[in-house]
DNA sequence: CGACGTTTGTTCGATTTGCATACTAATTGA
DNA sequence: TCAATTAGTATGCAAATCGAACAAACGTCG
């Protein structure tokens, strides 16, 4: 009979370390695990046995040095991506969205739809999640149960740690977990995130194997400026999941947009309605991002001294964030990042000249993942934590007894 | 015969579960590691008879719940102190300090000495450590052998990860392991770390147990400003350790003391320096910090003017470190914390108007540890990473074989 | 006060996990 | 063709853990 068991302690770390390279012979496996290559060979062997784990099929190897490499070569091993799934869901201003990421870490399937966010009750946003679940576990193997679903939002959990404030959607004080699970049910755990950190998860999550224990700080700037901190490879969250709130860094005395409460924030100077505000202010044009950026190109001499300006304050936000976190890297997001490239230069400079004598200048760079972003991190969370051994999302194999 | 054997992984589980809750009963702990009383029963055993845990002597018991507890009372286990050894250095400007932690986390022994930090040496300060450490080591009962060394500096490595830069002592580019290194030889591994980030340790390390999983900022304010982060009771480092340079956080223009390069910075704001100059631009005075409180608690108005205005632009900070890192708490250290009581209200009534509602406002308090919290935190660095089963600290026991 | 339920610690055999040591297989280099 | 080298597998043994039993030590309640 098959039946559906819980890992063993050294299958989670095998299969970890398989997610970090890729793919290793068992032998590069026990050097990694610190296991003898008899004990891998019986690990290996149960993984497969259970659906986890698959030799890899296409003769492509010696992904490691393939020159003078003497010996018999390993036959390598890989995560077998149907082995798991693990859901992501997105309610932004606009959309809603949600993914499946499986055991491999590769998205495997996606569904959206409009969403009039400012307006909408959450039950309604749940409702609407509830469907496109239902729609992406359809495009996913058949009998495949997910391990959980993580759903971001545009928003933090007030002190209490369960009502949501989301003001960009209206939302104050919504105990969007319990909404949740009465939609769901106990068929899986179900978790909240803040967009921006699931974002910064989502641009950092296996970027490169074998590199997963970066420091990088990936900013979303739309009309508000959000942050994600990874550091060492995991997601730095705070109290309740709110670090990285960066928009309300304090940065200066006023800002291109005003705000007689919170005066001289980093978002009232580099936001999209900051910066808009601020061509509007030199050039008297009221425009978008787009038509902003294609003045930029252009040449129009407005759109340069603005860009300019906002590279000033950006470059001060910077490296304000650069002192407290010492990234490697930080990823621009959001539709603002466009004006980024025509002042990368001004910017680097202010920094290296800025920044302590020594003091690792960061590399800026742009996002690379799509709109989907939000639902694709909070799914990796969910399959970072499945991998790290979490008990919650203890992995599972099906196993005959 | 007597050997040195290394513990099995479940052991060192065992000896983290007794620190982080003081102490247990087998059953508990049993319990908290997810095994069964007979296996955990062996499990002390083997920790008892390896000098690693021992039973608690004194009748003092029922930590847990005292009232109704029903059924035999356990025997609360604990670790043993002396069953293993840390060592921890720091380099000051005026003096240099050593300091012993035990496997309990217990200071046990401390040495320092003067030292004219600006115009000495890297040599002479690794010459006096290596003295102090003996000292200390004469403290500690015989035969025993440090698990590690790890000295804290008022500076940061360079972008190459290895060259020191330490501008308040005046040296740049020191090779700072290497020196120590040869002066040790290889009896234990040596690290380093910034003197911020090790305070921040002392300050957080084991406050109270079952507690071992905060977000706090630890601030060091005395001429420079300096920054230590806590995340989930892990130190934040950063790429090279490097993480908390606040004092180089812009929140402004200027500055109370003058910065051609880097005007703006928090510690031209909120430093010793700063603040002193302050007081001298207002009331004409130049005087110390001691005096300069003084003169708050008798009700000099200049002096409470003063602080008014050093209030103003540190709540700055504090808003901007807030929103980035949402901390439970902020612990500020240094002498020039002296002025905070003085200006609670004021700042805690700024922030908590600053901050976006619902968000979590920081409790703010002075520190505890004295002045050799930068050595006494760089040991229990070692500590920690001992009892994490960091394979560089792997701990040892003495068994009968 | 004593029977009863509850929890702890220990004992002991069974089971599982991992290691050491072989051995075969597949490749490079001479 | 023949070492040398590395990968994978089989097998017996040692260690770690479990499960079930049992005695010990405490509350509770009649």
């Amino acid at each position: 009979m098959l039946v559906s068991t819980d890992l063993r302690p050294n299958e989670t770390r095998a299969l970890a370390a398989l997610f970090r390279a890729g793919a290793l012979s068992r032998a590069a496996l026990a050097r990694d695990l610190g296991l003898t290559r008899s004990t891998t060979g019986a690990l290996v062997l149960g993984l497969t046995e259970a659906g986890l784990a698959r030799e890899r099929s296409d003769g492509a190897d010696d992904e490691q040095d393939g020159e003078g490499r003497v010996g018999r070569p390993g036959i390598l091993v890989e995560i077998d991506g149907n082995g798991g799934f693990f859901l992501g869901a997105y309610i932004g201003v606009n959309w809603i969205a949600a993914v499946a990421v499986d055991l491999a870490g590769v998205k495997r399937a996606g569904a959206s739809r409009v969403f009039a966010g400012p307006g909408s009750t959450p039950a309604a946003a749940v409702a609407i999640i509830k469907e496109l679940v239902a729609e992406v576990r359809s495009q996913l193997p058949a009998g495949t149960r997910p391990y959980g679903l993580n759903v971001a939002v545009p928003g933090f959990p007030a002190a209490d740690g369960v009502s949501y404030h989301a003001t960009i959607l209206g939302w104050h004080g919504v105990n969007l977990a319990e909404l949740l699970v009465s939609a769901f049910g106990d068929e899986f755990p179900i978790l909240l995130e803040n967009d921006a950190n699931a974002v910064a998860v989502a641009e950092t999550y296996r970027a490169q194997p074998g590199q997963d224990d970066e420091d990088v700080l990936v900013m979303l700037i739309e009309n508000g400026v959000g942050g994600g901190i990874i550091n060492a490879g995991r997601l730095h969250r705070g109290r309740l999941g709110g670090a990285g709130e960066i928009g309300h860094l304090r940065i200066g005395d006023e800002g291109f947009v005003f705000d007689a409460k919170r005066p001289g924030r980093l978002e009232s100077y580099v936001g999209k309605d900051a910066l808009l505000a601020r061509y509007l202010h030199i050039s008297g044009l009221r425009v978008g991002v787009d038509e902003f950026v294609a003045a930029i190109a252009s040449g129009d001499p407005a759109a340069v001294a603005t860009a300019r300006d906002w590279a000033l304050w950006f470059g001060r936000g910077l490296a304000t964030l650069t002192c407290t976190l010492q990234p490697e890297r930080i990823i621009l997001s959001g539709s603002v990042n466009a004006v980024y490239p025509f002042v990368a230069e001004q910017i680097e400079a202010f920094l290296s000249d800025f920044l302590a004598e020594g003091y690792p200048v960061p590399s800026i760079e742009l996002a690379r993942v799509g709109a989907d972003g939000p639902a694709l991190g909070a799914a990796c969370l969910l399959h970072q934590a499945a991998l790290s051994g979490d008990p919650q999302f203890q992995l599972r194999g099906l196993a005959a007894r």
